[in-house]
DNA sequence: GGGGAATAGG
């Protein structure tokens, strides 16, 4: 960048005549085209008419293009006035830029008109059907050139690579050999590029040797390329031997090896790559920003973009979507508002990756509507762009609206289902996580490692262990059994089950394991009763593996001796929390704790500890407290936790749930129907129940807000009844 | 004047 203000500095001293002038503001010019400097480009024109060079046959073509580039048909017209004979070169200009606006029939018309054609015309248009798409005839029209070189055998290579043609694309490479024609590094490039998107490894090998054969092992694109090869391909070794050996690097072959550390899950190792890199682009920043925010750093990615920002490096596309999808991540609406507001100023509004990123970002923060007006304004949406509001709907509760849309979907892609199955998941609306599901299957779309995920997770809720084992068998189908994600899902769903045995069995199987995985199964054998094997697994973990334990693990662990009666154990746990595994244990650690002391009659001990918490507790350890009271016969604390709770229950309805369910539990039903009365007219409500039954492999699922009509004056009428009946049973007791 | 390599949303 800085290196063009000098050179405008140069052009406007007075020194006006040094050698290669001319080709200077050809590169200026170039520089400026390249980099969208349509300021500075008018301000190199002005110079240059008033040098009375304007007009030079070289530096007229450059300026031509460059206001084509820009599409300033004004200037255009002045040029085209100006430059009196529209020959060859104007016209080629003319085609290329049609073929770069997508008008590859205006392109042929101009080609048609021409008295006499060149290679570069015959290339230009042969690429330019290829660029919409229409194969065929760019194909007859490669046949028919008469000027076929290396750039034109490369251009339809490439073409017909990026029409998703790869076996056509490495025949024609073949043919073009047989032909005698000698490959240049450009169809080096689209070649590899072609072996990556097979994953052919053997053919990519083969290349590699023609390209040492041919002397391009030192050229940068080709090594850049191969790079990226044995990247996709998984041969880390290969990536960082070419890397090594290379001469030369440039900012590409530097982004490239930062990714591979990515890839190998070294983010560390990465950002050290990038620090070092001895030169950045936008891309460079890019890639580590939006791989931070896939990760999972989300707050690492922001800060990455404030200092790019503060480098006063723009950000590209890219950069920005990234940007936004980690502020959706950490729910953070005001600074994705800014940038939403930047993005509008500069025209990137109307970007696919931009706009549903934006979507993404009003959808987690509680407002799909804002989607919504994303969504509307976006010209050429895409189906992500759907799928991304669909989820903005679902994950807030608004289904009627995200399966409007999802009926919209002419071509449903496979992430447009999983965002309907995602949303009912999210809303606890297993059944129709089914429905979906079902409905997947049999509009022939085959379901992919997120779908099953999802619905295993479904099973795992309604602790439905036909349709777990149904889907387990998919998996093996779908050839997923080996996935970490599925894999977790099944020992969790098996867990949940309760069929502890297949849980371990898949646990054992797996090949893969991480975090989640581990966490499952240990909190699986816990809440099955299986304290002690839950223990001994942990311990396995920290021993074999370098996974550190999270919230959730310790939680169960902390469980696990709660209902084994490990008390000295399951403090022992409590204590290494903050000092040794540096989590601080939350209101449900608390609970636990507070819970194995009652059961174990250290009743004061709890009560110090419920009294000592940093943060608030939860009713169910004053619930566990009040039990352990009334085991031991505490009357003291008891007649302490009762008010606690009483007041409690003043100002949450979870308070009065569980003051009727203590009621309950001591069968004063008179006391039960007065606190329900009591929640009633204050107001409160009861977080919506949900019960089920599955009837010969069929799930009927009942809401609590479901019922409603005739319905819901049965279901009160049958619920005065018994209301009624156990009244009297209690009077009569 | 024509061909190409690294980043990217659900």
């Amino acid at each position: 960048m800085g290196s063009i203000y000098k050179s405008l500095l140069i052009i406007k001293s007075p020194i006006k005549s040094f050698i290669g002038f001319t080709e200077s503001s050809i590169s200026l010019l170039k520089h400026c085209t390249n980099h969208r400097l349509i300021t500075q480009g008018q301000v190199i024109h002005t110079h240059l008419y008033k040098l009375g060079i304007s007009s030079h046959r070289h530096i007229a073509v450059k300026l031509l293009i460059m206001y084509l580039d820009f599409k300033k048909s004004s200037e255009v017209d002045q040029l085209l006035k100006d430059y009196n004979t529209f020959d060859m070169i104007v016209h080629n200009c003319l085609i290329s830029a049609n073929v770069n606006w997508a008008n590859v029939d205006e392109a042929r018309k101009l080609f048609d008109e021409m008295p006499q054609r060149n290679e570069v015309s015959w290339t230009a248009l042969i690429s330019g059907y290829l660029k919409c798409g229409r194969v065929d005839e760019s194909m007859e029209l490669f046949r028919r050139n008469p000027f076929q070189n290396v750039i034109s055998w490369t251009a339809a290579i490439s073409g017909l690579l990026s029409n998703g043609m790869r076996l056509e694309s490495l025949e024609l490479f073949l043919e073009m050999l047989r032909d005698g024609v000698w490959p240049n590094n450009v169809t080096f490039v689209s070649v590899v590029r072609a072996c990556t998107e097979m994953e052919e490894l053997a053919l990519g090998v083969s290349v590699v040797s023609l390209v040492v054969k041919l002397g391009f092992e030192e050229d940068v694109s080709v090594c850049n390329s191969l790079i990226t090869f044995s990247l996709r391909l998984g041969e880390m070794d290969m990536a960082s031997a070419i890397f090594k050996r290379m001469g030369k690097r440039d900012v590409i072959s530097w982004t490239a090896i930062l990714d591979m550390y990515v890839e190998m899950g070294d983010l560390r190792e990465a950002r050290k790559v990038f620090d070092e890199m001895p030169e950045r682009n936008e891309v460079s920043w890019s890639a580590m920003i939006s791989r931070y925010t896939q990760k999972g750093y989300s707050k690492d990615a922001i800060e990455l973009f404030r200092q790019m920002i503060e480098n006063r490096i723009n950000p590209n596309s890219s950069c920005l979507s990234s940007a936004i999808n980690a502020l959706a991540n950490l729910k953070l609406l005001q600074p994705g508002k800014t940038i939403h507001a930047h993005v509008t100023k500069i025209g990137l509004a109307n970007d696919v990756f931009i706009s549903s990123s934006l979507i993404d970002l009003y959808g987690s923060c509680g407002s799909p509507n804002d989607g919504r007006l994303v969504f509307d304004t976006v010209q050429n949406k895409n189906v992500v762009c759907w799928n991304t509001l669909i989820s903005a709907y679902s994950s807030n509760g608004q289904h009627e609206e995200a399966k409007k849309l999802f009926d919209q979907i002419a071509v449903k892609s496979i992430g447009s289902w999983n965002s309907m199955v995602t949303g009912y998941l999210e809303n606890e609306q297993y059944d129709k996580v089914f429905e979906v599901f079902n409905d997947m299957l049999l509009s022939g779309q085959t379901p992919d490692i997120s779908t099953l995920s999802s619905v295993l997770c479904a099973c795992a809720n309604l602790t439905s262990l036909q349709k777990g084992k149904d889907i387990h068998g998919k998996t093996f189908k779908l050839g997923f059994q080996h996935n970490v994600f599925v894999g977790t899902s099944l020992v969790d769903m098996y867990a949940k089950s309760g069929d502890i045995e297949n849980s371990k069995r898949v646990f054992n199987k797996m090949t893969e394991k991480n975090e989640v995985s581990w966490t499952a199964m240990i909190q699986g054998l816990a809440e099955n009763g299986y304290a002690e094997e839950s223990l001994e697994l942990f311990q396995q973990m920290e021993k074999t593996t370098c996974i550190k334990p999270n919230e959730l693990i310790l939680l169960a662990i902390l469980f696990a001796c709660s209902h084994c009666g490990l008390v000295d154990k399951g403090l022992h746990y409590f204590n290494l929390m903050e000092t040794v595994y540096k989590i601080k244990p939350n209101e449900r650690h608390y609970t636990c704790v507070v819970d194995m002391l009652s059961r174990s009659g250290r009743v004061r001990e709890a009560e110090d500890l419920i009294k000592s918490m940093p943060c608030e507790p939860e009713v169910n350890a004053w619930a566990a407290l009040l039990s352990g009271c009334k085991t031991y016969g505490e009357d003291e604390i008891a007649e302490r936790t009762a008010a606690t709770i009483q007041e409690l229950a003043e100002q949450k309805s979870g308070g009065y749930v569980l003051l009727s369910n203590v009621y309950a539990s001591a069968g004063k039903w008179r006391e039960v129907l007065k606190t329900r009365k009591l929640m009633k007219e204050r107001g409160l409500k009861k977080s919506g129940g949900c019960s089920w039954i599955e009837v010969r492999n069929e799930l009927h699922l009942f809401y609590a807000q479901d019922a409603s009509g005739n319905e819901l004056n049965e279901i009160c009428g049958v619920l005065e009844q018994l209301k009624y009946h156990m009244l009297v049973l209690y009077e009569h007791n």
